[in-house]
Parts: structure tokens; C-alpha cells; sequence
RNA sequence: CGCGGGGUGGAGCAGCUGGUAGCUCGUCGGGCUCAUAACCCGGAGGUCGCAGGUUCGAAUCCUGUCCCCGCAA
């Protein structure tokens, strides 16, 4: 098959391997235009798929709007025959899903029709949930609910951090796109609608969505935590800076002290009291730091009066 | 020139209204103890990122330089 493959973070990037190690033809791979950035100033970081593509000598597109015409007539000239998009971080509009014989297919990290959006992975984490999955669709215009081609699922354990599902996603949908595609090849890929009744929706991480609240229960904030681990990070406040807490246990003891507050330090690990149990802070990264372990926090602490997580002052 | 923080014994920090360095943890030795992650005593370990300047004297002031990081994108 010849590919037109459009993604931009890591987790586009393990697929695209997957399709040229299986053989395709990836005529360009569309990306996310490069941004001027970093501190300095000066340094331009590519996106992870783009130094693939670089890589494996792919021509890489990056479109500032991948709909507009100019871009629309040069990924026409390719004559590729389908488009796989894996978050790719741009709407695709009509002109662009019509675009080939097989139109667009699209890898999502979800068991559609739940968790449809931008932070699926994230989000399933953040709530506790079980089981997730990965689902190769036929997009549409609308925002993950095209009809549904194959999916499969994978657990969720307790201890996961979003980091982990996201990479044991990715795998899975190489492999789920690879087959696909063979699907597709022999003309008997499956297309289920999707029962839009029972969607949910996945939105983007906020900032405001990182923000620890104590009077949760604990289990609530654990699974806060370890969902926006290791990015972009669960924080908190101490002493007027933020805090960003990473790899953690949760413990059923309580502590009779008020949630948030400090305890002290039990087997290299930070005990901090919450509400229905405890954390068990392995690793924070206090503001305008870097990620140390917590006994390290702990060890630096010259002001011991208030020892607690959540204030501002 | 987007905003900002920082480079001090193995780790995390304090000291920075100038007079050769302190705290918590770790580490080593000893003690207490049935025992210990707890407690007590003692020790080792630092050219205070680098270069230059001011000064009788700088980790502390000034200049330059390298590096690291947080936020925002």
C-alpha cells in the first residue's frame, strides 16, 4: 500500500515504524509544523515522528493547515492509496478524508465509543478504569466517530501510569494497524457504526486538571497522579511553589492528621495523610527543579512548621 | 532576545548586609537494644561550576563564560 501517514508525537511513532517494517510504501508523512522554541531561543525541536521520517529518508510534509488547497493539491499529486493518521494533532475536513481510494483511517487509544477525543489514555487512567483498548476507525468529520474497523482491548492495572499505558497503546496499535491495513488489502475489513448514544468524551488535559485536590479521596487522587504521570504531572503547592508529584503507593492507613499534611518518611517513601488512607511519594518535582526522590525533598526541608501539601503560602 | 529558578562534601538544602562553611539524609566506626528502618556518641568526605576583577581578606560584591532545570509555547 502506498501511505500517506500523518502523526506527531511518540505515540505516532511505533505505528509508522510498524507500516515500514511491514513493507508499505509511506510516500510522506505529515507532521505538525516544527516549533521555534525551547528556552535559548534558537533551537528547533522536530517532532518525534518527523526524525523518524528523517531517519528512514521520508519526505515530510508540514502543512501549517493540512485542509487548505495548496496542501489539499500537493497530497493529491502523491496518489497514495489511504491515509493513516495517528494523532496527528489537526482536524481533517472532507477534501482531505476523500482524498484516496481507502480515505482516511485513524488509530485511537480507546475502545471507541468510549473516550473519544484528545486524552484518551490519560483519561481512562484519571478514572479508574480497568480495561482500555485500542481502536483502528474510518474517519469522518466528526471527532472520533467514524465507523469502527477492529479493536482490541488490553487491561489497565492498578499500579499503571499513564507513561506505561501509553506505550503498551502504541505497541497495540502498531500491530492493530498493520492488520488492518492487510484487512483493507483484501477487501473485507469489517465497518461497525459506532452507537453514538453511549460515547463519552476524552477531553484535553488542562492545566486545572492537574491541580491536586486533597479533599478527594485518596484513591481518587492516586489515580490523578499516577493518570498524568510522568506528563504532564499531578502538582500541588508548598510553601507558595508548586510541587509535581510522580511515582507513588497508595497505603489504607490513616493518619489523624488534616489531608495533605506532610507525615514524614517510611522506607525511603513520603507519607503524606489524605483522606480513606495515605500516599506513598517515591519521586516530586518541586517547582524550578528536577525530579528528585522524595526523601531528597524531605531531606532539604530547613523549615519544618507547615508541613503541608495544598496551601499557597 | 517569552518569563523565571539554580550550580556549595554521595543526595537535598542553608549560608550570600564579605573574615576560609552549616543543616537533614546517606555513609563509616562505636554504643543502647532480643532486635530495628528508632535513639545516642564519634569520624570520613567540600579548590563553594569556570575565568577575571574589587578588597588586607569573597561561597558571599562586580564582570564575563559554561552547564542544568521549572513555567509558558
Amino acid at each position: 500500500m502506498k501511505i500517506i501517514y500523518m502523526g506527531t508525537p511518540v505515540f505516532s511513532v511505533e505505528p509508522l515504524k510498524a507500516l515500514i517494517e511491514a513493507g508499505h510504501k509511506i510516500c510522506t508523512v505529515v507532521t505538525q509544523p516544527d516549533k521555534p522554541n525551547s528556552r535559548r531561543g534558537k533551537e528547533i525541536i522536530f517532532s518525534p515522528v518527523k526524525q523518524l521520517a528523517i531517519e528512514k529518508d521520508i519526505p515530510v510534509f508540514q502543512p501549517k493547515d493540512v485542509f487548505s488547497s495548496e496542501s489539499e493539491q500537493h497530497l493529491a499529486s502523491l496518489d497514495a492509496d489511504v491515509i493513516i493518521a495517528c494523532a496527528f494533532g489537526q482536524i481533517l475536513k472532507l477534501n482531505i478524508l476523500n482524498l484516496t481510494p481507502y480515505g482516511c483511517i485513524n488509530i485511537h487509544a480507546s475502545l471507541l465509543p468510549k473516550y473519544r477525543g484528545a486524552a484518551p489514555i490519560h483519561r481512562s487512567i484519571i478514572n479508574g478504569e480497568k480495561e482500555t483498548g485500542v481502536t483502528i476507525m474510518y474517519m469522518d468529520e466528526g471527532l472520533d466517530s467514524g465507523d469502527m474497523m477492529i479493536s482490541k482491548k488490553t487491561s489497565i492495572s492498578d499500579e499503571m501510569t499513564v507513561g506505561e499505558l501509553h506505550d503498551k497503546l502504541s505497541e497495540l496499535g502498531s500491530e492493530l494497524i498493520v492488520e488492518a491495513i492487510k484487512l483493507l488489502q483484501k477487501g473485507n475489513a469489517p465497518r461497525v457504526k459506532q452507537i453514538d448514544k453511549e460515547s463519552t468524551y476524552a477531553d484535553k488535559i488542562k492545566k486545572s486538571d492537574c491541580k491536586i485536590d486533597f479533599k478527594c479521596d485518596v484513591k481518587q487522587i492516586y489515580n490523578l497522579i499516577r493518570g498524568l504521570n510522568p506528563y504532564p504531572g499531578a502538582y500541588t503547592y508548598f510553601n507558595g511553589k508548586i510541587i509535581k508529584l510522580y511515582d507513588l503507593k497508595i497505603s489504607e492507613k490513616c493518619y489523624n492528621k488534616q489531608a495533605g499534611f506532610l507525615v514524614g518518611l517510611s522506607e525511603d517513601r513520603l507519607i503524606v495523610a489524605c483522606k480513606n488512607g495515605s500516599l506513598l511519594l517515591e519521586t516530586v518535582k518541586p517547582e524550578g527543579k528536577r525530579l528528585m526522590k522524595a526523601s531528597a525533598f524531605w531531606a532539604g526541608l530547613h523549615d519544618r512548621e507547615s508541613l503541608v501539601f495544598g496551601n499557597y503560602n
